[in-house]
DNA sequence: TTTGCTATTGCAAGTAGATTGCAGTAATTT
DNA sequence: AAATTACTGCAATCTACTTGCAATAGCAAA
């Protein structure tokens, strides 16, 4: 069982570039907006799943801030976290965006079929390392043969007690 | 809209009966309160992980109403929401209840060590069938010797596009 | 380039799951 | 029975997320 798990672990990396995304999406929705590019970009830097409100502060980061200099535009303007909501939904409903997990701050996003890792958190210090590679592609392939379903996706996470919080347990 | 799991979970392989479970926490708590009880007899009597709400329901409707012959007294109030809350919260510290999934409608918790299935959602429908008995227990593993974490839980829901609404999509 | 259509946006208000403060209650020990 | 204090209920609060609506901006036809 195990030699499954080293399997999956040498993924694949389908490299698509930024631009090949956009264009890939402009085809897919009515209108290619600022926001969904802002959004499609930051997905698409990020090394892990984000929440929306990452999202938002990764997008307001890039955005010059307002000086004498440079004065504050429409060009300058954040996008509003209900807009990146609405984009995700939609991004979603397209198969581009999956939620990868419910972390402790909300739902967390990540653009589909992307090489990602799983994270487990302390459930007394709340700390969280990876765990490596997602290991669960065989299992959707077991999943997709059994119930017939497409465009399988997962979220997970998982818990336990990390090295230094080791006692006090009541479980076997 | 959204579905209610179909027979999640079967009754525990290593048939821990009520009072033993009771007994058990007993002697992990400083107080075995009406409270802990009644979710614990929840959580241990249901068929797939309950929501915070669905335990005070279940609660609340094994509990007599009020009537002239039956007067309000405390012995059958419902036990505050709030309360299964804090509960549930110690519960989950003391690893004898987990948080199993996020659904739509918040945390579902489940005794710990409980043998259990998954289920797979249509993202388009909200149909949601059973992809049978967890395979996670070989990742489990592999994520313990790995980082040395202990007590280890995992938060799993699969989703895709069953064979009724396999159509319109933008991915491969 | 200008114009028209309407998908999309920002703002504000609303929803709902979950948390917190606190005064009173009840489980357990002596 | 009395003492101790973990626990409870209520109300207020927090916060991730959604919804209504008027204004805006992609996009393409003219
Ligand atoms: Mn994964
Ligand atoms: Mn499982
Ligand atoms: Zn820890
Ligand atoms: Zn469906």
């Amino acid at each position: 069982m195990l030699s499954i798990l080293v399997a999956a672990m040498s993924l694949p990396s389908v490299s698509l570039s930024l631009e090949q995304l956009l264009e890939r999406v402009r085809r897919a929705v009515p209108r290619l907006t600022k926001g969904k590019k802002a959004v499609l970009s930051a997905l698409y830097g990020a090394k892990h799943p984000l929440t929306a409100h990452e999202i938002y502060m990764h997008i307001a980061k890039g955005i010059h801030h307002t000086t004498s200099e440079t004065p504050n535009t429409k060009q300058n303007l954040p996008i509003d976290l209900v807009t990146i909501y609405r984009n995700l939904e939609q991004l979603e409903r397209l198969h581009l965006v999956v939620k990868i997990e419910h972390s402790q701050t909300g739902w967390r996003y990540a653009l589909t079929d992307r090489p990602h890792i799983h994270t487990i958190t302390c459930t007394e210090c709340g700390q969280e390392i990876s765990v490596g590679e997602c290991l669960m592609a065989d299992i959707e392939q077991f999943i997709a043969q059994k119930t017939g379903f497409t465009n399988i996706h997962h979220v997970v996470h998982f818990t336990g007690s990390c090295p230094q919080c080791q006692h006090h347990s009541a479980s076997t």
